[in-house]
DNA sequence: TATGCTAGTAATAACTTACTCACTTCATGG
DNA sequence: CCATGAAGTGAGTAAGTTATTACTAGCATA
């Protein structure tokens, strides 16, 4: 669990400590990652994370950005590299099983930074990345009723919703069965029903 | 928060605890929910809790079981009611909103629960009750292939786990906006989606 | 090699949590 | 009407949480 510690430079440590974090994410409740935890798994003292972020708050902050950015541009690579709007988002949505299948604690953890109570910013950091996905979602779904590939009467709102929804029901799956290797095998099955559903009609 | 407290039945006091505690997941992160909150919530002292439960895991197993039966018994009630299966999806789907709209806290319980990393008894009751629910979505998805109302070439245990997303995806959607009106009035769209993703071809 | 700075340690403060228990209050049947 | 058992109180405990801090180890460079 705990290696014999070794000197990092502030920046070198904080990186270390988010990827810490996001480990923890994928083999437990999130709710339950303390900051001792997250010390024990990078081989330090719980008081030497204190010397690089103030809160543990600003741990999270950090990892939800880490997190926001790497997502936001896996996926929008995916769906530059795409011939149509429907094969954008066919990719967009296998990119983002990839990562989630990369790092199954990610979900957890925004979902779980969703549901607090109080208004932090990691909370709403989690917000406002969801929003930018969902605006990438709708822009890349106009594109496919302009020219036929989707539906002319889609509700591209609801759409979005379900788009990440589908997700969800995968990660939700992923948790039942306790492992996550299910999630890649299951969501093409699982796209293609919601590709018909967004579809143009035959 | 707090009123004065009333002699009740030890059978009282604990239904009474059930819906305390459901209550409570409405408002704040589940995992957020101590026993102090729970006897507050009460208009009760947190020690009398442990006259009617023998721990906090009790409690939440009793509030699991409740859950589970009422979801099912009003999915089933709906289902039971409907003249075809494709019928019987969308009645289930509606209920199933109309129970998260009326428990918000609910949906945040179980998938809060599934994360949990020890095995707990209440966590073995979520998954029970989520896979006897994809048991009914297949029947009747079954059904509706047979009679050639859904797509004959539909992967039913996908559209099972479709389904439970979608309603995943409308809960964290109140999640973003904060409001849980918004789920009832988005549910028709986001359902007419996946129900155009499982029937028939035109 | 000496010096100054940064990273890490380890103890602990301040607080919260689930759970316990000696005692008190309540309500109900003989 | 009162004895008795159940329900509730409230003070307490042990374990665990984040955060602080006096001190130490290690690195870079003048």
């Amino acid at each position: 669990m705990n290696e014999r510690p070794q000197h990092l430079s502030a920046e070198e440590r904080r990186a270390a400590t988010v990827k810490a974090v996001v480990d923890l994410a994928a083999e437990k409740n999130p709710a339950e990652i303390t900051t001792t935890a997250i010390a024990d798994r990078m081989g330090l003292t719980q008081g030497a994370l204190f010397r690089h972020f103030p809160t543990k708050e600003a741990i999270l902050e950090a990892t939800m950005s880490w997190v926001g950015e790497r997502l936001l541009v896996s996926v929008d690579k995916a769906a530059e590299g795409a011939a149509s709007p429907a094969a954008a988002l066919e990719a967009m949505f296998m990119t983002h099983i990839g990562f989630v299948a990369k790092h199954p604690g990610v979900p957890r953890m925004l979902f779980g930074e969703l549901q607090r109570s109080d208004e932090t910013l990691a909370k709403r950091m989690v917000q406002t990345m969801i929003r930018q996905y969902e605006q990438r979602l709708r822009r890349v779904m106009e594109a496919g009723k302009a020219q036929g590939e989707l539906d002319a009467e889609l509700d591209v709102d609801a759409a979005a919703v379900l788009f990440i929804g589908t997700i969800q029901g995968l990660v939700m799956q992923s948790l039942l069965a306790g492992k996550v290797s299910r999630i890649r095998r299951e969501a093409p099955a699982v796209f293609a029903i919601y590709r018909r559903g967004i579809g143009a009609a035959q």
